[in-house]
DNA sequence: GTAGCCAAACTTTTT
DNA sequence: GTTTGGCTAC
């Protein structure tokens, strides 16, 4: 069924005006989603008419609010699920929204069709008006590799020097553009200079080519909406109409294209309710205007402002540290946290050495928090949560976990739709379902390898350019003429033929069943004779993988990554049963990039700060809180201040996760691009309050780990590997590339090429320098890193350090670089 | 035209 | 330390 179809029946009927009688009937229906809100979420649901902000603070049950809204503008008649526009950030949010809905209706959250993300329901949109905007219906969403490489070909057709202008750079600042919602036509004139002067040309040509292509990238769903919205009263006008009110979650993560496109579409009736909270905004550097939620009143005059500050989830020490931390930032529109709450215990604070060793540290105490001698009794892994800065950092905690055979979840790794196999089989889909889809034909016309190399790729390109035309026409047009010669020839014939037919195969019904709506005309697609076989698109899909010989290339690839691709094309097109067709599955995966294997393990999870956001754990780590890690350098220099609070908030994310436990770590080394990198705590530590923190020592850290297994230098050893193997294979983990590596890494003996042992030197301990250390001797200091030992006199080394350079050191403040992680901090 | 080797560059965060 | 892209040799 359409989203549509309903449309010119609600028009037809609108007209009477008042149904007092139903309404007040409809008024007086019970009401039980009321009686579990406190008097600020009440105030927040029952105010139905006109604008309203809902400052909602972390764990103040915010959903509940609004889902419970929802159902008050259902159940008192004011408008139809269908008739609320609801939308989310994330899919995750639509999707719990959509069934929490569901089951205050009590026949799950379908009829919501207007609920999701900004992106999803504007595509719904777009294929409804694409014309208006110079595409057609089954434009392809290109993703980010498809924009570099299209990029890339206009960076190096203005003859711009692509190592001095890379092409990610330019997709950043079109990007950016396109979360202000500015085409190339109403670009301000100050942003000219961007990219050597030739970002405003450059922008015009793209998107001149997305057109030719028919394809949109994410930017443009949203930009090309709101220009439609802007230049098409009528269709704006039909909206106004059809959403009677909308609901807003995450505001503070909306940009300047997001914020404009609700802003037309609430105009009407100002029936608008924005949920956010301005102390989580972390996504500016996306384009999220925190001004949207700081200028609400203004920007909505009569706006009701409701506080939503009472906190269900976290322990008074985790929320007080919380607000400590979150209490620098000056931009804020102020908001207190309390909880009934009485009980809990402090923010536990913990400096390690280094990485390793805090990855090691917090393995144990997770283990301790399993078995229960940590907290209170023992938790399920289901419970617990690390939460990094940047991803980079996770790989510290995988490669420790794995060895001790503790189940983890990544959250936000690689993805599945982001492999190459899976990205290449969708590019033969798309060719299928949209033949002006060049990109997507680049990069599968030579693979499986058909004898197309750069030079008749090259030509192709030429033919297109000269007759307008897509590269597969081109390529039709060349073997026609019989100019593609030696193998190319045969195998592209083939291919030309094969695209027929999967083309033929490919439903024509179906394909053209987005184009549907009011227009009475476009109707008649569906009663076209149909001259060709039809088969589901799981059997298409199918032949496409089997007939192109993509399937028959990962068999003959004897490498041992082969088999898995295998398995992953097998569970593509297993996903795909889900799909009316290839291209409602095409949008679903460049829409919803996400990877929901069902499991049944209990395991620990990690992911970023980003990915945590609206997630809770009863045990919550934070590693990694050293200055520019944590706040981010990066961050810090491209935004300055306003970057840095964007790291506060972070922070302020961060520990509002946790519900009981709260830790927060930090490391005095650290590897960054396998350097070693001497840290400083993070400035967020000293704002945390102290008295609702507790310093863990580092003795307790040493013991933990004495008792519990050998040092560094056991790692690696023969008992130890054993028994490693044995939990990481009851782990489950025994499969995954990750446990290979650390398979190979035995294989190949001990990991450290370990100095030969003798008289162990002891951290902050006086010593013969002469006695500890011999020239030669490779050795690690804190705030040097690695070295090695040219010199021994008394208690002084004079040590030749990898970075620093010749530095004389006290023996006192350096380790043998083989026990580099087995010292305290 | 392809495979394999070596040097840069890279690390925020993602709908 | 890893990955990616460019270059050279077959």
């Amino acid at each position: 069924m359409n989203d549509f179809d309903e449309f010119d029946a609600f028009e037809a009927a609108a007209a009477p005006s008042s149904v007092p009688l139903s309404q007040r009937a409809m008024a007086a229906r019970p009401t039980p989603y009321l009686d579990e809100l406190n008097p600020a979420q009440r105030e927040a649901v029952e105010r139905l008419d006109g604008p309203v902000l809902m400052l909602a603070g972390a764990g103040t049950g915010k959903t509940k609010a609004l889902t419970a809204r929802i159902a008050h503008l259902i159940n008192t008649g004011r408008a139809r699920p269908d008739e609320i526009l609801a939308v989310t950030f994330t899919n995750k949010a639509a999707r719990e929204m959509k069934n929490r809905v569901g089951g205050y209706l009590g026949h799950g959250g379908d009829s919501m069709r207007w609920m999701g993300t900004f992106h999803a329901i504007c595509v719904k949109l777009l294929r409804r008006y694409a014309e208006l905007v110079g595409l057609k219906s089954n434009f392809s969403i290109l993703d980010t590799d498809d924009v570099k490489r299209l990029l890339r070909q206009l960076i190096e057709a203005a003859g711009l020097d692509r190592k001095r202008w890379p092409e990610r750079e330019l997709a950043n600042v079109i990007d950016a553009w396109k979360n202000r919602a500015w085409t190339p036509e109403t670009l301000p004139s100050g942003e000219a200079s961007a990219f050597n002067g030739m970002g405003a040309a450059i922008y015009k040509q793209y998107q001149q080519r997305l057109r030719e292509l028919n394809a949109c990238d994410f930017g443009d769903l949203l930009m090309h909406m709101v220009t439609i919205f802007q230049k098409h009263d009528d269709v704006l006008a039909q909206y106004h109409r059809w959403f009677r009110y909308v609901l807003v979650d995450e505001y503070q993560d909306t940009n300047v294209a997001q914020y404009l496109w609700l802003r037309l579409l609430a105009q009407g009736h100002k029936n608008i309710c924005c949920v956010g909270d301005d102390d989580q905004s972390i996504y500016g550097w996306r384009g999220a205007e925190v001004g949207n939620i700081l200028k609400f009143e203004k920007d909505f005059p009569g706006a009701h402002v409701v506080r939503l500050e009472q906190n269900y989830r976290s322990t008074p020490h985790i929320l007080a540290a919380a607000s400590a931390v979150i209490a620098g930032n000056e931009n804020r529109l102020g908001k207190e946290l309390w909880t009934e709450r009485k009980d809990g215990e402090k923010v536990r604070l913990m400096g390690h050495w280094d990485g390793d060793e805090e990855a090691r540290w917090i393995g144990e105490e997770i283990e301790a928090n399993q078995r229960g001698t940590r907290g209170a009794g023992p938790r399920s892994l289901e419970d617990m949560a690390i939460l990094v800065r940047a991803s980079h950092q996770m790989r510290a905690f995988e490669d420790r976990f794995l060895s001790i055979g503790l189940p983890y979840r990544v959250i936000g790794g690689p993805r599945f739709y982001e492999r190459m196999e899976i990205r290449d089989a969708m590019a033969y889909f798309r060719v299928v379902t949209q033949p002006d889809d060049d990109l997507a034909f680049e990069r599968i016309v030579n693979t499986p390898k058909r004898g197309v190399g750069d030079k008749a790729l090259q030509n192709i390109q030429v033919c297109a350019r000269q007759n307008s035309v897509s590269l597969l026409e081109a390529t039709r047009l060349l073997l026609g003429a019989g100019e593609i010669k030696g193998k190319g020839k045969g195998e592209l014939t083939k291919l030309m033929d094969s695209f027929d037919r999967w083309r033929g195969l490919a439903q024509p019904g179906r394909v053209s069943q987005v184009v549907e709506d009011q227009d009475d005309d476009l109707f008649e697609d569906f009663s076209e004779p149909e001259t060709t076989t039809q088969v589901s698109h799981i059997e298409l899909a199918e032949a496409i993988l089997d007939e192109s010989g993509y399937t028959a290339m990962w068999q003959k690839d004897k490498t041992p990554e082969a088999p898995g691709r295998l398995e992953n094309l097998k569970e593509l097109v297993k996903a795909l049963e889900s799909f009316e067709n290839l291209q409602g599955f095409l949008e679903h995966v460049a829409l919803i990039m996400e990877n929901d294997s069902a499991e049944s393990e209990e395991k620990l999870t990690i992911m970023t700060l980003h990915a945590a956001k609206g997630l809770e754990y009863p045990v919550v780590f934070l590693p990694g809180w050293e200055e520019g890690l944590f706040p981010s350098q990066r961050s810090m220099d491209e935004s300055g201040v306003k970057g840095l609070e964007e790291e506060r908030r972070l922070a302020y994310v961060g520990i509002t996760r946790a519900e009981e436990l709260c830790y927060i770590t930090f490391a005095g080394n650290r590897r960054v691009y396998g350097q070693w990198q001497s840290q400083l705590p993070g400035r967020f530590i000293d704002e945390l309050p102290e008295l609702h923190v507790e310093v863990l020592s580092s003795a307790e850290a040493g013991m933990g780990r004495s008792a519990g297994f050998g040092g560094f230098d056991d790692f690696g050893g023969r008992s130890t590997v054993s028994a490693m193997q044995k939990r990481a294979m009851d782990a489950d983990g025994w499969d995954t590339p990750g446990y290979k590596r650390m398979q190979a890494r035995q294989a190949a003996g001990p990991r450290t090429a370990v100095t030969p042992k003798r008289k162990r030197a002891n951290m902050m301990v006086d010593g013969d320098a002469q006695e500890l250390f011999r020239p030669g001797d490779r050795i690690f200091q804190t705030k040097f890193g690695y070295g090695t030992v040219m010199d021994a006199t008394g208690d002084t080394l004079d040590v030749e350090f990898d970075k620093a350079g010749a530095k004389k050191v006290k023996a006192g403040f350096v380790v043998a670089a083989d026990r580099a992680g087995d010292v305290p901090f």
